[in-house]
DNA sequence: CGCAGTATTGAAATTTCTCAAGCCGAGTGG
DNA sequence: CCACTCGGCTTGAGAAATTTCAATACTGCG
């Protein structure tokens, strides 16, 4: 069986899929479209855990995700880690690193994944020529921040019940919008230390407020699946507002 | 006696400062500084903890800080405050309304300050003509992000000692960079409910790591001042690393 | 079958919060 | 000039939340 749902994705050209985004963030002309699709790329497939960059290197390309789920993290000093957002197919995770050259993160595969690398060179130059596009990208970082906002009032100002609701609410609604759920359910890769170490919480503390949602028949996750039981009782423990995902149209 | 700082900061004129935050963020030629000089901007005086946006809200114009500082939070259901980040001279805390159209979060004066109002339509015309000044702006949009990520962590995985003086650092070094630091000292005219808000912690646990940080000697907050004793010192309290502030040349 | 990784549980240790009182300095008005 | 008030800071102590530790259970897989 198929433990976290890499592979039930199915296969996508990376053009088609940039394209795409890239339409659902600004309103793009024909030139914008043939430009988007002509831009070269790699694919690489990553392993479990394997880092994709690290905090302090230099990229000269950006990660594009094709399948599996990439996350973001800081490491502490005393080697602890602080993961800071993860990313599904779609997604652009490090493309801030076109300006700020140092990482200051690192990004890792949470599961089997699979990645285009997308080389800042020919991105920097298709920017210059078509700022729609580059709109279309600055607005994918804009809502990346407005997540990070989120995550900063989750971590801070929620209980630890409210906050795993609102991350798995904030997960399953990414995922259906990237057309990655089934049904009430979306792969979401990670254990309870994981889970901890992006909620601010104990693992134990995330295994009780687990059970919370689970016998509150909101939500669980077993084998790497979110399964959301009950919507609206779900967003109504996290205060679950979508606001802040900005998917209304640009 | 001047409590916070406001009024010790010179005037200074609007079209120089977005020049001057322009230049720091990317490579201008002269038809780039001819069409930033050229924006129009509105000023306008904020009172004590006067919102300029609010949550929710669909804004026509950018604020710029001249004076004073301003904060971004959220509010809660129960009415709970979260800040998120804070902004001083020379910032453009809500530039990413241009391309988010809905406010997911409020942004208010935390003492008197003074703002230049820019219209997002002036803004986006720019854009289409001069990428580049595109591009310097949505690198402000990126380290705004990194300093995001930073709160996560920060709020999320270290001590309050660490938290509070990593916040510290942080608020002095962007201070030192906008040329706002008075050897060092800087303003941040916060009391320790408004600290705590920010930094995920109550009022009273502000009061001591605050005793902790004044005992070692490391630094202070009084009147509205932050005051460094110690750098070093400091800086090793709080594990501080400046470069997710993104200060080397773009 | 047993291993490895993960989840669950209980209980003690610790941190953190809340509450409430007192303090302190600045500004106010008699 | 001084008592008073107000906001903010400080302090102590009990209550509550959270973490840590450690033992046990579960599951898929080799």
């Amino acid at each position: 069986m198929v433990r976290n749902g890499a592979g039930l994705e199915e296969q996508v050209n990376v053009a088609d899929l940039l394209l795409a985004k890239a339409r659902q963030h600004a309103t793009l002309v024909e030139a914008d479209e043939r430009a988007i699709r002509a831009i070269p790329s790699r694919k690489k497939v990553l392993t479990v855990g394997a880092d994709v960059v690290r905090q302090g290197d230099k990229p000269d390309s950006a990660i594009f995700v094709l399948r599996g789920v990439l996350a973001r993290y800081h490491t502490l000093a005393g080697g602890d880690r602080q993961y800071l957002s993860f990313h599904i197919r779609g997604d652009l995770p490090d493309i801030q690193s076109m300006f700020l050259s140092i990482m200051d993160h690192s990004v890792s595969a949470v599961n089997e994944a699979e990645i285009a690398a997308l080389s800042h060179q020919h991105l920097c130059n298709l920017f210059l020529h078509r700022p729609t596009v580059m709109i279309a990208l600055w607005r994918l970082t804009l809502i990346d921040a407005a997540i990070f906002r989120q995550s900063i009032t989750n971590n801070s100002a929620r209980s630890h019940l409210a906050r795993l609701a609102h991350f798995f609410c904030e997960q399953f609604y990414r995922a259906r919008e990237a057309g990655l759920a089934e049904g009430a359910s979306c792969a979401l890769p990670l254990n309870q230390l994981q889970l901890g170490q992006t909620l601010a919480m104990s693992q134990v503390s995330v295994n009780r407020a687990m059970q919370k949602l689970r016998r509150a028949q909101a939500a669980d996750l077993r084998f790497g699946r979110l399964e959301v039981r009950n919507w609206p009782s779900l967003t109504g423990i996290a205060g679950f507002d979508p606001t802040y995902l900005h998917l209304d149209a640009p």
